[in-house]
DNA sequence: TTGGAATGTCAACAAGGCTGACGTAAATTA
DNA sequence: TAATTTACGTCAGCCTTGTTGACATTCCAA
């Protein structure tokens, strides 16, 4: 697909400078990315990465502690501390594998389905203007690239909840 | 752009499952983004906001701290602790303004200009990757999303900076 | 039955944000 | 000229979210 000579319009995308304006880029638009939640978040007792775990166990219900782990990237002591608030506020219930027992399922509360929405309501506000503003064809892009500059393993993980959860 | 009707091919992409999609996949990649950077500098004596600080100083050299202060959107507090330590660490150096004297004008030394190159050369070997990987049609979309995630104020920073600095 | 897996928890620490308060020099303005 | 504002630095303290290390429990599986 990247055909091209060099001169014309050629590889003019990948110069250090169109590329250190990509680099840009991504630091300027994540912290658009992030402001509507936090904005949101601000003052109530969560933060952001309260946000990040009850994005993921809204996407995939009853997914376990150990999943969560995976694909959040921390440790267990910093997410169980977030669990564990999470658990106290009533957002989150947790419930014993009925299979392997050590496992901890993990589900929204209604209270907490109503953070998760109001939530990402505003994040996808945000990425709904830029959709729309930049049409389907740079969606289309936008998307190869970011999965492009995943580590693989996380493509991986992406890539397997492509449609639903679990 | 972005014409359509609906049933087809339509506004697919402005479904909330697609648009949590590229929520994921903005989560995903800038975990990426950082992680190599983030490898380089552990062990080091500075970490991302060093580099951030670092980044910004090297594209627009003689900015002043107040220019620093509002790219990065930190407090001066914030900003002067990492200042501080690059200036100990002999990676920056500061230059009373000589119009106005009030003002600090910042520059990388030669082992920061060193620090610099090789985290970005990190971070711009992954970007050149995922473009290339992606092909030209790709990146015109992904940089035409990124710009309209971000906040105005942001978008006129980065527009700003297009070609030079200052 | 025994080792490893899944989870929770205590303690201590680090990075990098924040607010508030105060100080100083230099520019600007009344 | 005098008063005010701007640009910057700094001290002190706090918060969130990440880290390591150590230890306990429960349960699955060989």
């Amino acid at each position: 697909m990247a055909e091209n000579s060099f001169g014309g319009e050629g590889l003019l995308y990948l110069t250090d400078e169109q590329l250190r304006k990509g680099i840009e880029a991504m630091f300027f638009a994540y912290r658009g990315f992030t402001a509507d939640p936090d904005r949101i978040l601000e003052g109530m007792d969560y933060g952001r990465a309260h946000h990040r775990a009850v994005h993921f166990i809204n996407r995939s219900p009853g997914t376990t502690v150990g999943n969560l782990l995976d694909i959040l990237g921390v440790t267990k002591q910093s997410l169980n501390r977030v669990l564990r608030t999470l658990f106290d506020g009533g957002l989150v219930e947790a419930r014993v594998g009925k299979k392997d027992k050590r496992e901890r399922h993990l589900y929204l509360t209604e209270k907490g389905r109503a953070l998760e929405r109001e939530l990402s309501d505003a994040q996808r506000a945000r990425m709904r203007a830029a959709y729309r503003a930049a049409g389907p064809q740079a969606v289309q892009g936008f998307r190869t690239v970011l999965e492009a500059m995943m580590d693989p393993e996380m493509r991986r993980q992406f890539q397997g909840m492509k449609d639903s959860g679990q």
